[in-house]
DNA sequence: CTGAATCCTTGTCGATACTG
DNA sequence: CAGTATCGACAAGGATTCAG
């Protein structure tokens, strides 16, 4: 674990964004909750194909770096939500760049 | 091999861009070859850390994906130079918004 | 429902040696 | 110089089980 904290920051800004989001877990589950907070278990269904140990593992990590926020209400059933932080809704930009150049190469394959 | 290849793409635009350049080298790679055509061993002393089979796989791939171009000189000593195809080249502004992103972040740090 | 803990499979990567 | 081939180490991830 840790491979987010901050010890001793690449000095090129684009490996620091690699190491907070570049990973295909962490850049879906930046995706899903661009839209909106969501519950555990509605991010572990959106995401198909992950499991809830590396579900698990992802989001306590992106907590530590301080993209997103977690809340817990006592209750029975459990509930928890994740939300993205302010500067985890700083990677919209990130994520919208991705999202248009993989639209534009789309567009160019042949059907 | 062969993650790239394009028999069914993803739904998702930001999918697609995970797969062709979601990875730590192939983004680092990119960022090299934005700045100029580069050689082989030039490539590989620049990303330091990598080994020449890694970075031999993530070429081809990225060729096979068509983000690079791939030049062989017949000589001796063999001279190979990579270089950005067009579609690669776009892919400058994914990397701008990855860069900018992370210079951000690492004025927030708490030096 | 959320998530901790185990086990175990898989593939990615590094090191090394060898070739045109 | 620019690869290919092989091997082994290691970590990421999947499946399953158990708990609050």
């Amino acid at each position: 674990m840790n491979e987010n904290v901050i010890k001793t920051l690449p000095k090129c800004p684009v490996e620091i964004t690699l190491m907070l989001m570049g990973d295909k877990w962490k850049t879906l589950i930046i995706r899903d909750l661009l839209k909106e907070t969501k519950r555990f278990g509605e991010l572990k269904k959106s995401l198909t194909g992950i499991s809830q140990k590396v579900l698990t593992q992802h989001l306590r990590s992106m907590e530590e770096s301080g993209l997103v926020n977690r809340k817990v209400y006592a209750q029975i059933p459990p509930k928890v939500e994740y939300s993205l932080t302010e500067i985890g809704k700083s990677l919209s930009v990130v994520h919208d760049a991705m999202y248009k150049w993989g639209d534009e190469y789309k567009k160019m394959q042949p059907s």
